[in-house]
DNA sequence: ACGGGACCATACGGTCCCGTATGGAAGGCG
DNA sequence: CGCCTTCCATACGGGACCGTATGGTCCCGT
């Protein structure tokens, strides 16, 4: 897996590795630790975000907007993981984190009005879309809609989902 | 970058680095030279497949179908370059392809009838679930409409892109 | 005060990879 | 035949990283 080399993140720590190896046994401990608590603190933020909303298309819209516009700044960890797969235990938390956000999105759509199948659909649309997004944003941010731009993406996808 | 480590493509090659070296300069130039080839056989696929199309709505059609339906056997390297980047040929290279592939797209979307940014709005769209959906392809398949149920996703989509 | 556990640093061997050095084999050509 | 270019293999040094070994410090209970 890329980015979770143990050498380099105890340097950038000020620690060492003996400190590592005291805590964790393996590497693969520390990957499941940190993949643990990326699943947790990711359902976590996605409850949090839209408890205080209200119900229907605005809580929809919130959501889309806070994931497509707002990406730039708090980056979602799940395209590194999902490049870096390969590795069993990623794909596993990867792929129950992807039935979940889809599985959600599909609800509020239905809940917006849809029907059972359209919504599901729709879903996996918006969920692929924000994937590749995610992707762009961080290899090629240039080929993609910024700032009122991106806004007006949202809405426009916003109409798109919920028409 | 990762999957052109060269001592095991030689290996896999039959042969030694010591070839490789004769050939290639550098692992650089190995980078350079599979880019630029991967660039212009995506563009030549692309090309070659709507070639022999009707105009509008129908090559809009068959290009998605092509694309979501059929990509488990031919899978693009989009992806694996866009997670693998960082290194700036690859970045520049991946521009270029994104922004011809979503201009491309909102091309076809306005001969399909749509108004120059509606169209623009959904080819991003179109593209970037086209990008998550690879991902989630080769990351966590399970999670996606396979068979029938992708034919009635692309349906779905088609109808939301040029309605 | 002292033995032992928690915590951490240094040092080492092993693996995988890059890049270089060097020594051929095979074939055209005087 | 001798020679030179082309093409390739083996051997080496270096770096990044994993995992282990080993010793050192600090603190806590007795």
């Amino acid at each position: 897996m890329a980015g979770l080399a143990i050498e380099p993140l105890a340097k950038s720590l000020g620690t060492t590795k003996g400190s590592f190896y005291w805590h964790f046994r393996d590497r693969e401990e520390l990957i499941s630790a940190a993949l643990e608590r990326w699943e947790n603190e990711e359902t976590d933020a996605v409850i949090a975000m839209l408890g205080p909303l209200a119900g229907g298309r605005s809580r929809l819209r919130e959501l889309i907007t806070a994931i497509f516009v707002t990406h730039g700044e708090v980056p979602d960890r799940s395209i590194g993981l999902a490049a870096a797969a390969g590795h069993p235990a990623v794909e596993e938390v990867l792929e129950r984190v992807t039935r979940r956000r889809i599985d959600y999105l599909a609800e509020e759509l239905v809940a917006a009005g849809l029907g059972e199948g359209e919504a599901r659909h729709r879903a996996v649309l918006a969920y692929t879309s924000y994937l590749g997004y995610s992707t762009l944003v961080r290899s090629t941010p240039g080929a993609l809609p910024r700032g009122e731009q991106a806004a007006a993406f949202v809405d426009s996808m916003m109409r798109l989902l919920t028409s």
